[in-house]
DNA sequence: GAATGTGTCAAACACGTGTTTTAATCCGAA
DNA sequence: TTCGGATTAAAACACGTGTTTGACACATTC
């Protein structure tokens, strides 16, 4: 027994261990967690199953694993999502860049979204792992979210009132995702499109702007004290392409 | 063989498979068709694993029977979603009703309820059962449910269009029902409580009709032709309890 | 070149599932 | 009472799942 580390014990070693990440990943992301088989996962990965056993332990290990090798990277704070962070633009627009990118990254099936997946799988089909991540990811987002819809309705809202308006423009995203199969039937084409995903989230931004903006109207409009002209104009980011 | 037909041919045979059926109604809507076992249905009911098997067929042919069962008595024609359609009520009204509804139907666990909570299950873990669930229920609702909405915004949107706020409405009832576990952790209470699903609906109700009335206006108030005062008010269901 | 430990593989294992078998039981009819 | 079909029950079956086993190949080390 050596004292040296073995930096690299094997190349192969670290080689089948990132494709099981890689092919674990992507059926995670697919099918869930319950319904994701080793055997696809293996063959996927051009391994035997009993690799899973020797390098991770068991499925559920491996799919902490996975969790934990495509997190991203906490880019200026745990609760920046993406670019919808950026402070010179108004609330309204970092609003609907939000609803963009989270629709975006949970319909779309490329390597960055397979985090985003495996999390609006877990909403609908939790495991073990939920409570790391709700802790980790869901509720700072979901803070941070509730800040920026507390930026357009101004005070006068409790939070457990801004909960529920953050809720309702979320579930429409999470709506299209979870749901998919049903409303592909119910007017029978595909739903996943780039240029139907640009649609939807061009009238989730603008149902819930709309929404958001005649609440906090209703609600007392002389409360508002920051750029009040900008929050009160209903202003029509459907039609006005903000992002892209 | 005698020719006369059995009309009962068993007491017990109808009891049986009775109380198969009602068993199987239960477990079919906690754990969904997949998740869902025989031995747990028949322990339930009092039976023998080989009953399925003998009365039904199998595991699907049950599923089937349940749906047939539960179903809702057509009441009126298949579009009339509960009390919801009562012309007296004004379009608003009538919505909110129509959510309230909607989301007991799902949450609570009355044997009512049955056949609107297994059709919440076939939207996230869809069957070979969902065609015949969509054409028969879903689509009926749903185009009642746009024709509703088309009721508060007035002409000037497409069906397109129509079926998108249709889309926002019910999503926001769905997400609670689908993503009730993540919620839970999020502010850590019970969600399913009476009192708590009252204030849901008054929510949802509130933050939808604001956005479609104000979606309407920027459509073009000169378009709205029938009752356009009702419709353009922004009116708070939130606050003035329609319901109970 | 032999020894050692690491990684891999086919096969087997343990378990839960839906389904079927086979015999026993029930109950009305003759 | 006896017969015969209808119904039930326990056990076994077939299959897919996650996991483990034991032998094998390979590179490194002595």
């Amino acid at each position: 027994m050596s004292n040296a580390i073995p930096a690299e014990p094997r190349a192969s070693q670290a080689a089948t261990r990132r494709q099981l990440l890689s092919a674990a990943a992507g059926v995670f992301a697919e099918r869930g967690f319950r319904d994701a088989t080793v055997r696809e996962i293996c063959r996927k990965a051009g391994a035997n199953v009993a690799a899973i056993s020797y390098h991770f332990g068991d499925k559920e290990a491996l799919y902490s694993a996975v969790l934990r090798e495509t997190a991203p990277p906490p880019a200026g704070g745990p609760n920046a999502p993406g670019n919808a962070a950026d402070a010179t633009l108004s609330a309204e627009e970092r609003f609907a860049r939000y609803i963009r990118n989270f629709l975006f990254q949970i319909a779309e099936d490329g390597p960055d979204c397979l985090h985003s997946r495996i999390m609006a799988r877990e909403m609908i089909e939790p495991t073990r792992a939920l409570d790391h991540l709700v802790n980790d990811f869901i509720r700072p987002q979901h803070q941070w979210f509730q800040g920026l819809i507390r930026e357009i309705t101004g005070p006068g809202f409790t939070v457990e009132e801004i909960r529920l308006i953050a809720n309702s423009a979320i579930s429409q995203v999470l709506f299209y995702k979870h749901c998919g199969t049903v409303i592909e039937r119910l007017h029978g084409s595909a739903l996943l499109t780039p240029a139907r995903l640009e649609m939807l989230a061009d009238h989730i931004t603008a149902f819930s702007l709309a929404a958001i903006q005649t609440l906090a109207l209703q609600r007392g409009p002389v409360q508002r004290t920051a750029r009040p002209n900008r929050a009160l104009r209903p202003s029509t980011p459907s039609r006005t392409r903000l992002t892209r």
